[in-house]
DNA sequence: TCATTCTTCCAAAACGTTTCGGAGGCTGAT
DNA sequence: ATCAGCCTCCGAAACGTTTTGGAAGAATGA
């Protein structure tokens, strides 16, 4: 392995000089720097970026924090697609991503790891409920950018998808087929998202005119098995009911499972509208209709925010990622 | 930060010792490394990961490459699931892990790109079709290992599932069903995999005594469309198919869609086994039967394959995981 | 008592790069 | 002829570790 020093020496100038040459600095002459470049290519020169990182006291890495979630789980690529955003954004600056899935051992704490490894900053995607993890973080004065988790902070940013106007969409999209009677099925009620999406789905209520029902929403802890139960239980005790909201695809599924149950047809007798829009939404039967987040923009924004940051800029505490309908076919007009 | 020669003033030590004593070499005495080490925690250091690197020439670092593919894509999971095993390992082997998921800019070489990261050494999984890329790691000498890409050399070993034997499973299931005319649905001839698994689907027809037709079998590149396509004309042209065995699950759920078309009714009519037990799998109506690959696993020993082989032990050139069969309800006899 | 061996410690070099402060030579203006 | 200013280059220090080779003192054995 070449390094600069034998460059220097190929070339009969300093070190300094090659290094400048190098980096592109103004004071080194035209055919110099051209020699030099010459020579570091016959060299087969690539330059040492640990060396490079000790002296200017940057690791050029930064890191995901994710829950680790086996056996894998339909919602893993969620995960997957936020990974390639950040990590593709990362590249192009030139940071270098590392990935932890578990949380730390032995008693150490996730700013401990992160500062074992050099991190210059943070992204954190679906942690386990633990919320201190995060807040400890923001609390570090490290650079930190958090997915769908609004601690704010002077070091810390978060970005999420615009959930209060995904489900405006998916209710407007309801509204419009000639619904009037549209169940909520929410995950957890202090979960961010969850309050957003709910905040979304009442006001659209509102603005058509139609009454909200406390009657009509349920919480299902965004799992796919407790959806189903709790569907089974509304759609008996709500007959009118025609359509149904779930703030996850995997929730969206667990209703259809009881409307197959009750010898519904679906989106005859019931139209169901999901958020996500898993790869898995397509695959359902009827294909589902959902509100689609746009995962790894959502993961390249949270980058480009966290290495903003970690340069010096000034960044919002907040960046809001615009949601789309996607309309297949668990949709349709009430009783067509 | 504090760094060692902090330490060593607290201690009034020289850094040689604080090193040796951190580092728990013999030659410092119980009662100074001890001291030492509670100055250490006082002080809350950590050591700089970066120096140490530079002075070990050891970045401790290891890449997986992977193709990249957007929109997600439901094999998504397959890698997903990889890169946790690879991750896993090799953070309790106290390596960090870099993705790579575009291929290098600028006409630059994958074996630059890994030499530019100072990489230890290298794991590829998927990678696109010009297979020049893995065999040219393998020529360089850098410590690699090839997740189903049968490259071997002195510095790369390979690492799969038992392809022919989850083939074998699958088909024994069909027949102990009763099934007799099973047809097979490849992907491309000359993938690796693809030839394992047609010798597991001929090798098992004659183990009982079936006799093996070209006319059941066709390829359809992975490709879920292609393979309804495939399966559109195969079951017409072929009216006594009972059963076929695709080798991948998104081509399984091709031929569901063919079948449908046909107006079948499933298993009834058609037993449909699928591989690579993918989480969407269990979505399929009906649920799809087919061989799991256990790719978490898969991932944490080609990790491990190659720490030993960073670390200068000797290793296998290849190493295989059993396959086993998932049992769901997209198979039955044939007729019931 | 002297030589030998352990135990415990240290100074200094090394890893490959960047950067600070300056040095020489040349040009052009005064 | 002098000075200022520019262009081009360089030596040396610095980053935080590990490691080599040895040194001082204590313990051991004869």
């Amino acid at each position: 392995m070449n390094t600069i020093k034998d460059i220097a020496k190929a070339a009969g100038v300093s070190v300094t000089t090659v290094s400048r040459a190098l980096n592109g600095y103004s004071d080194v002459n035209e055919q110099t720097r051209q020699r030099i470049q010459e020579i570091a290519e016959q060299l087969d020169y690539t330059p040492n970026h640990i060396a490079r990182g000790l002296v200017m006291n940057r690791s050029k890495t930064i890191g995901l924090l994710t829950s680790q979630s086996f056996p894998s789980n339909p919602k893993d690529t969620f995960t997957l697609d936020i990974l390639a955003g950040v990590n593709e954004y990362a590249s192009e600056r030139g940071y270098d991503l590392i990935l932890f899935q578990s949380r730390p051992a032995g008693g150490r704490t996730y700013y401990q790891m992160c500062r074992e490894r050099q991190l210059e900053g943070v992204i954190t995607q679906n942690l386990p409920h633990d919320h201190s993890a995060t807040e400890e973080l923001a609390a570090t004065g490290l650079p930190g950018v958090f997915i769908d988790n609004p601690v704010g902070s002077g070091s810390a940013s978060f970005v999420t998808t615009d959930n209060a106007d995904g489900a405006r969409q998916a209710i407007v999209h309801l509204i419009e087929l000639g619904h009037e009677h549209i169940a909520f099925i929410n995950g957890h009620h202090y979960a961010y998202v969850s309050k957003e999406r709910r905040k979304g789905y009442e006001e659209t209520l509102h603005e058509f005119g139609l009454p909200f029902r406390e009657e009509y929403v349920r919480e299902a802890a965004f799992e796919e098995k407790l959806a189903e139960q709790e569907a089974l239980e509304l759609l008996q005790a709500q007959p009118h009911i025609t359509a149904v909201f779930c703030v996850s695809d995997l929730m969206a599924h667990g209703v259809m499972r009881a409307a197959h149950q009750l010898g519904y047809t679906l989106p005859r007798d019931l139209s169901i509208i999901g958020f996500d829009d898993l790869v898995l939404a397509e695959y359902f039967s009827p294909p589902l209709t959902t509100v689609h987040q746009d995962r790894y923009t959502l993961g390249r924004k949270a980058c480009e925010l966290l290495i903003e940051k970690i340069e010096g800029k000034e960044t919002p505490a907040s960046l809001v990622i615009p949601a789309s309908l996607t309309v297949r076919e668990s949709t349709g007009p009430p009783g067509s």
